[in-house]
DNA sequence: TTGACATGCGAACGATCGGTCTCTATAATA
DNA sequence: TATTATAGAGACCGATCGTTCGCATGTCAA
């Protein structure tokens, strides 16, 4: 009953600070989303940094789960076609899994003022996703699937692109379904030039 | 004297709403950084509101006259060398005027509760490089220095990265001159990739 | 010289902020 | 049943917020 309540409050908290940031959201709307009284906020947490600070831990260990142990690399694809799907796999799963939206919101707004949030949006926004691919793209190079480069640079020229309309998604979620299909068009370019036929 | 008021005010909100945003910068604060009394502000502008929003338009204003006339389209390189030095001033350029820093750091605070932050955003992280690269690389095609391709889709892979680079630059200033290289090296793979040898 | 206007200041206003206090209801333990 | 811990409620606190007020100063036209 009380993680769950905890856990209500995280979630709805991360909610506004994605929407108005830290410095824009009050507890006494906070408080009442959540139905409660304000003071009852304050048997969970012992301040409203309190709240980010655990919101901000929460994604900082849900992204090392995620993104950071080398288990969950994702697999080489057999095929460019396969490289297409896996790709437009992940990218509908992150455009439409509301956490995750609000997460790179919130570190979109936060980023200039919270050196933790600076951290993690880098790798939100540039290195992660760069990361991932490249042991992909050398796998996919040493199975004569793609032609042989600097599978880093080659990693960053693929997702980059990709993680610009992930957060166009996030800005302008009625146009999230044409940025889906520029993300494909892009992936079925990329192997038009890079694939080995 | 009026108007050099007005200005000061301007400039230096816009540095402390590109530090902390909007709901985190306080007028006491402002007018401390002004050596000037609470009071003295409501001289140039009715409000806060109305400082935010003055900011808005001259922004938009700004990015109308420098992107958005069609006289103010970078020329068509002769060379692929000329596509990279063209490039590489530009991003030089972005990089270090504080006060496009400053405006795309408030754009990626507001985005999210400013609907026409919303528009200049997507303009500057996405569509505005595009664009402006479209006819470029429309031309490099036509005058054999490029592959013949959908020079939409080639401005977009060839931008999107370079955006993310910048942005990059906004967030860990550091790291500016690293960026740079990897920009350059970026822009040297491209011409590799696509040019017409 | 006077009157009007622009610009500046410190003091103070009401509203709202994050946070605390005291009290009650509940539910589990002994 | 008595006790204790937990979670909730509303009133309230001092601090800070954006904003306004009254007044002083400087400038310039009449």
């Amino acid at each position: 009953m009380a993680k769950d309540t905890k856990e209500r409050i995280l979630r709805t908290a991360l909610e506004m600070f994605s929407q108005n940031g830290y410095a824009g959201t009050n507890i006494r709307e906070l408080a009442e989303a959540l139905n409660m009284g304000k003071s009852s906020l304050y048997r969970h947490f012992e301040s409203k940094e309190a709240i980010w600070n655990t919101l901000l831990d929460r994604m900082i260990a849900y992204y090392g789960d995620r993104f950071g142990s080398a288990d969950h690399l994702p697999p080489v694809p057999d095929s460019l076609e396969g490289l297409v799907e896996m790709t437009m796999r992940m990218v509908d799963f992150t455009v439409h899994d509301e956490k995750i939206i609000m997460t790179r919101k919130v570190l979109a707004i936060e980023q200039f003022r919270d050196d933790r949030a600076r951290d993690l949006a880098s790798k939100h926004f540039l290195t992660g996703l760069t990361q991932m691919f490249t042991p992909v793209f050398q796998g996919m190079m040493e199975n004569d699937l793609l032609r042989r480069d600097d599978p880093k640079i080659l990693a960053f020229a693929y997702t980059a692109p990709i993680s610009s309309l992930i957060h166009f998604c996030d800005r302008e979620p009625d146009k999230t379904e044409d940025a889906l299909r520029k993300i494909e068009t892009f992936s079925r370019h990329f192997i038009a030039i890079y694939g080995v036929k």
